[in-house]
DNA sequence: ATAATTAGGAACCGAATAGTCCAATACACA
DNA sequence: TGTGTATTGGACTATTCGGTTCCTAATTAT
């Protein structure tokens, strides 16, 4: 008895991501969302309420569709993958993956670095999504370190700081990534994430 | 025979790089700035130009006063540091460094770093200058590994690349200081950047 | 038809933005 | 002590921003 909506909300938010993810959270302007989302004030407003409600959905896809991709990368059932018996392996590819897509021209980093480095950290809810993306992205390197058979007879404190060394260079590559850093210097770093790996505790 | 500036210039940008470090470049508004520098308006507008010049000066202040002392910290004579023989010490001591600020409660992080991840790298004239200053500090890395006694030896396309790691590193934490991440994430990455260097060839 | 809901878009708001302009001011020098 | 000159303080401009409120037209099920 009513008229139905014209575009999928899931399908908006997915474009908005990509908006958000090209521009930033304070940059992108209503005129860049309604644009790329390919509707008008009155559907987005109806639709989410204001700009930091659709920020918060995008972050939320972006911990579904971009974190848990990468999570399940690292820790999935390597019969699926066929990248060796150390599951290390899949760190490294997972780096070199990045380095990849730059090599592609794709400049945009990371949504959530972009934001960790912005203002937008100022608001607590935005804050809490972030960090609890970067954690779980954090907790999916300590889980691959777990599954490695190099690396899970290392002690616990080892691998959750080994963690959090690979988690930082996520950042620092992604955040490479989105300035304009000459690519051999992205793709340096890139390929010897493999030292943090290899490195021997104590 | 005119009437005297009532300000230092170089004092003005000391006090603008403040506030730029603190909101980034997009967020520090004029006001902002003009209550930092202490002056008003016209004082601002006729001594600096604008606000993108006034950020230029503050990336060439930013360089010599922190980029240039950390590669200074890198790379000077031993004897005034007394960290030990091997260089590479210096680097780990540079990270924990950075924790000790974090700890100390500065989660202004870099204002290169932030600028990176920013919108204002799409002006040619700031990224220029923020990569050049990245590039000084990348070379500051391999300068102390070439300085190292136990990494002089490594082929020069590792230690270009392990410096390349490093910067990453750098940027990395960097800009998981600047989040509110849980202090122990960032010193955990922070004392653990010796894994790096740990790292053996090939 | 009628009710219900959305689409599209114009209009507006208060706030904030970077930047401009000029009279008042204060100093150095003749 | 004038006089020239650069600075100062702040009013002012023009623009844009996010956010909101409308309204009419369109679309659907009952």
């Amino acid at each position: 008895m009513a008229r139905p909506r014209e575009f999928r909300t899931d399908n908006a938010i997915e474009k908005a991501m990509q908006v958000f993810w090209s521009h930033g959270y304070e940059d992108a302007s209503l005129p860049d969302l309604l644009a790329g989302m390919g509707l008008t004030r009155g559907s987005l407003y109806k639709a989410f309420g204001d700009k930091k409600s659709l920020y918060l959905k995008v972050l939320q896809l972006y911990e579904e569709a971009e974190v848990d991709a990468a999570v399940a990368m690292l820790t999935d059932g390597e019969e699926a993958h066929g990248i060796g018996p150390d599951v290390s392996g899949r760190i490294a590819g997972m780096f070199n993956g990045i380095a990849r897509g730059v090599a592609k021209g794709d400049r945009r980093g990371c949504l959530l670095c972009t934001a960790a480095a912005g203002v937008e950290m100022s608001d607590p809810d935005i804050a809490e999504k972030v960090n609890a993306s970067f954690a779980k992205l954090r907790d999916g390197f300590e889980a691959a370190l777990d599954l490695s058979s190099a690396h899970r007879w290392l002690a616990d404190d080892t691998k959750r700081e080994m963690a959090n060394t690979l988690l930082t260079q996520y950042i620092g590559l992604r955040v490479l990534a989105r300035s304009d850093m000459p690519l051999g210097i992205v793709e340096g770093a890139a390929n010897h994430a493999w030292l943090i790996l290899s490195a021997q505790a104590g």
